[in-house]
RNA sequence: GGGUGGUUAGCUCAGUGGUAGAGCGCCUCGUUUACACCGAGGAUGUCGGGGGUUCGAAACCCUCACCGCCCACCA
């Protein structure tokens, strides 16, 4: 008979992560685990990963995400997929770029002292850095990188896509160059997208001007009284009584001296300050749409600095805030402020980066045309082509999609992919696509672009698009896409329609699996400034990568934020050193996985049971992981280990394992640790692996195949049995409790009654420290169906053990009457369905028997 | 303003019609040879308020209150 010292090893009686971590992580490394082969007959199984937020700090959500991608990817292949990641390690990010626009401005410099050239080699410089400790945090973890495709940069394989793609885009009418109103960022000197534009209250102030003379007049409502100077109408609603007269005249522009046309349009609500709004349309967008219906003038009065310039007015050289105070302290003067209202508190855009409150500044800027692409990144969620896991979450997802706006592509910054656009001399421009150059003496746009545009390629691009590569066949579409719900907007609606128009319709995902973010210990959001951001790789050195991973995976319930504290992440690792030591043990006792599972038949109940419950637990610990269920399938694959396995299985057995009838449990707890250090292996590969190695002797969990549950080995009786021998240790461990008796104190004790607990009394006499011997008995208490008679020295503690009986007696007869009320109830009778009368019929049968049962006792106490 | 999620034990959260659950924390006992990163036992909830549907509601509907998140061009 085999044992483990037949393969030679033993485990260290203290379970010590990092004696494992590094060597199991090198042992996938060279076992292939991180790599895919396109060529092989597989069936693929592809996990799309977010790109990490570059800002050269870990986060927490990264380590999340690593673990709910692998948590899937170790299960795939264990049932034999050929398992492809694509992770997100590196885009033209501008957290990148901010991260050492930084760094320069501590020491007193931009970019723009550096120049171009200089200032994009101080970026990779950077990335290198950064980029290296992420693929760190990767590898602590045990989580997959494809080492092939992670140096797959913006400077090689993915320029050649963004420029084929741009090229494409623009040839389909979908990329087109326009004057705008965009975001301006007055510091950062750049355009931004909408959501890089973060809405804040801020207190700022309401004033009423009047423009024109006399009868000529009118009154405006401004909160920003320094962009009169480039009004070139006042707006009314058509509908407006107070107004019709004025509609088509004009009036005097004060400060400026300029007559300026009253026109009508719909955007103005009556309702709202004096139902009159001034008209600057190179600084606004509402009122550059009016603008264009109307034919108004743009007239452009700051610089890109956002200082005035250009009114030819006092103002000129004035910082925009600055001349704000100016302009309404003239007007006063003038006496042309009707009213204002100061604090005026209204939502401002600010830059996402610095802060800065946003300019809207009218500039000549690249959009994508994104009504087709969003309606058919609509349409795949729509009818089903993709799924939204969890389901909830498709409305926030339909919501941005059938109200997008067409989206600003440029970025007047140094670091990401250049506009692959040439002017030439006479203004003539050309898309110039892969492989190709333009004429000599054209320039190129200065411009580069936006971070999501070459990011939202992400699911094509990697796999070596436009050629048309062998993984592109195999690997897309994408089986799942595992990212946090927050990156919705920005990231998975780009892959959607970037993807739907690249790939000929076919969107890049099967599944987009939303997970929530991590928060802190009260619910609350991390931040650097409140303190509260947690470090994984701290929490790696301290507990364990499994700790935190399990931690992690427990928490994730789908599409909903997980609380994280250090005390959680201190319990997963509790829950490792019991696995190690319940393994130990079980070897210790010789359990091992030689030959065929004894006939099930022929086991003993406690063995039939385990088997039951380790079946039942396979059954629907896959079902959970398959629907993306982490948290409950880690809660459930933990208690059966924890409760089932352990508290029970182990400690009804320890009799069996001392004596010499022991050869079919060695082999029914070889098995069931097996097939459990197999099912917990996605969440805790580390430790599982090194367990699941020294007990079977195999070579790795990462080839080997995942359980498989059998219903043939789930045994209804056998649950009956072991039901019943838990009430009866859990009321006869409370009974001595009750009486004061130490854990350890033997007393002299029997059990007659019902047979089948009978037959494990050798079991339950050494967990219940109980001697079998001759005695008087001096107490006898009745559970299910067992006499259990027991000797306390002649006397027990009469008032203990009537409290205790009192207290039974309340429960049941609690639960009695709402027995007798519902089946009393006619309604309940004629309606409810007939297994749960059945069902309450037992009850009561069984709680009127306690009750005789207690009232006896107790009237045998004296 | 639009959308959306939440309110269950001290804390963080599960629980989509049939006697309220977990982890951590708390109290008592315990060095019984796998494990004190442990074991045994225990306490703690009119499931946010009010209506309704139902034989039966933490769950379904309505309503109110209070949190939260996302989006947004109210000058």
């Amino acid at each position: 008979m085999s044992s483990p010292a037949s393969h030679g090893r033993e485990l260290a009686a203290t379970f010590v992560p990092a004696d494992i971590e590094s060597r199991l992580y090198q042992k996938w490394l060279d076992a292939g685990y991180f790599t895919a082969d396109a060529s092989s007959s597989k069936e693929p199984f592809t996990i799309v990963l977010p790109p990490p937020n570059v800002t050269g700090v870990l986060h927490i959500g990264h380590a999340l995400d690593q673990t709910l991608q692998d948590c899937l990817s170790r299960m795939k292949r264990m049932k034999g997929f050929e398992v492809l990641w694509l992770p997100g390690m590196d885009h033209a990010g501008i957290a990148t770029q901010n991260v050492v626009e930084k760094q320069l401005a501590s020491q007193g410099k931009s970019r723009h002292d550096l120049g171009r050239e200089d200032f994009v080699a101080k970026v990779w410089e950077w990335k290198a850095e950064s980029g290296g400790a992420i693929l760190d945090q990767m590898k602590r973890m045990g989580s997959g990188v494809d080492w092939t495709r992670e140096r797959f940069t913006m400077d090689e394989g993915m320029s050649n896509a963004v420029v084929s793609i741009f090229k494409k885009m623009y040839e389909a009418g979908l990329i087109y160059r326009a004057e705008r109103i965009i975001n301006w960022c007055p510091r950062c000197l750049t355009a931004l997208s909408d959501i890089e534009v973060e809405h804040q209250d801020d207190a700022g102030e309401f004033v009423q001007i009047r423009y024109g003379e006399g009868e000529q007049s009118i009154v405006i409502a401004t909160t920003r009284a320094e962009t009169m100077l480039g009004d070139g109408a006042v707006a009314v609603h058509p509908d407006d009584p107070r107004y019709q007269h004025l509609i088509g005249t004009e009036v005097l522009l004060p400060l400026v001296n300029r007559m300026i046309p009253i026109i009508a349009d719909e955007l103005v609500e009556m309702d709202f300050g004096t139902g009159a709004v001034k008209v600057t349309a190179a600084h606004d967008p509402n009122d550059f749409e009016m603008a264009v219906r109307h034919n108004v003038p743009f007239v452009v009065i700051m610089n890109e600095h956002g200082v005035m310039d250009g009114t030819g007015t006092e103002f000129d050289g004035m910082d925009r805030f600055d001349a704000r105070v100016a302009v309404v302290a003239k007007l006063k003067e003038m006496g042309r402020i009707v009213a204002e209202k100061r604090p005026y508190v209204h939502a401002v855009g600010h830059c996402s980066r610095c802060d800065t409150t946003v300019e809207p500044r009218l500039s000549k800027q690249w959009f994508v045309k994104v009504a087709p692409l969003a309606k058919a990144s609509a349409d795949a969620v729509r009818n089903g082509t993709v799924k939204i896991e969890p389901a909830a979450l498709e409305p926030r997802y339909f919501e941005w999609v059938d109200n997008m706006h067409d989206w600003c592509i440029s970025r007047q910054l140094w670091w990401g992919h250049r506009i692959p656009v040439w002017y030439g001399p006479q203004g003539e421009v050309q898309v110039v696509g892969p492989g190709e150059s333009a004429p000599v003496g054209w320039v190129q746009d200065p411009d580069v672009l936006d971070t999501w545009f070459s990011s939202g390629q992400w699911a094509f691009s990697t796999m070596g698009w436009p050629e048309k590569t062998s993984d592109l066949a195999k690997f897309y579409p994408t089986s799942v896409l595992v990212t946090g719900y927050d990156i919705l907007f920005f990231w998975v609606v780009r892959m959607m329609m970037m993807s739907i128009f690249a790939m000929d319709g076919v969107p890049p995902f099967k599944t987009i699996m939303l997970h929530g973010l991590v928060r802190d210990q009260f619910g609350k959001k991390m931040s650097k400034s409140r303190g509260n951001v947690i470090d994984p790789i701290e929490f790696m050195d301290k507990y364990g990568a499994d700790a935190l991973r399990f931690t992690l995976a427990r928490g994730a319930n789908p599409g909903t934020d997980q609380a994280l504290a250090e005390d959680w992440i201190g319990g997963s690792r509790n829950f490792a050193t019991k696995l190690w030591n319940a393994t130990r043990f079980a070897m210790m006792n010789g359990a091992h996985v030689e030959g065929d599972l004894p006939a099930f038949d022929s086991l003993n109940d406690i063995d039939r049971w385990i088997l039951s419950r380790l079946n039942e637990t396979i059954a629907e610990a896959d079902a959970l992981l398959e629907s993306y269920e982490f948290s409950r399938a880690c809660e459930l694959i933990y208690h059966f280990a924890w409760d089932d396995l352990c508290d029970w299985y182990l400690e009804l057995s320890k009799e069996t394992f001392a004596s010499e009838n022991k050869a079919a449990s060695q082999r029914v707890l070889g098995h069931v640790l097996d097939q459990l250090l197999r099912l917990l292996h996605p969440a805790m590969p580390f430790i599982t692996e090194e367990l699941w190695c020294t007990l079977t002797g195999g070579s790795s969990l990462v080839d080997s195949n995942w359980p498989l549950a059998q219903p043939l080995l789930i045994d209804k009786n056998s649950k009956k049995v072991v039901s019943a021998l838990q009430e009866v240790v859990t009321e006869v461990r409370r009974f001595r409790n009750d009486q004061g008796l130490k854990p350890s104190q033997k007393i002299p004790g029997r059990f007659s009654g019902n047979k089948d607990v009978i037959a494990h009394k050798s079991a339950l006499h050494f967990l219940l420290k109980l001697e079998e011997k001759d005695f008087v008995p001096s107490a006898t208490l009745e559970i299910a169906g067992t006499i259990i008679e027991v000797d306390l020295t002649g006397s027990i503690d009469v008032e203990a053990e009537r409290a205790r009986l009192e207290k039974d007696l309340a429960t049941a007869l609690k639960d009695q009457k709402t027995a007798e009320v519902k089946l009393g109830n006619e309604g309940f009778m004629a309606k409810a369905p007939a297994d749960v009368v059945v069902e309450i019929r037992e009850r009561l049968v069984k709680t009127t028997s306690e009750i005789e049962r207690i009232t006896a006792a107790l009237a045998a106490l004296k």
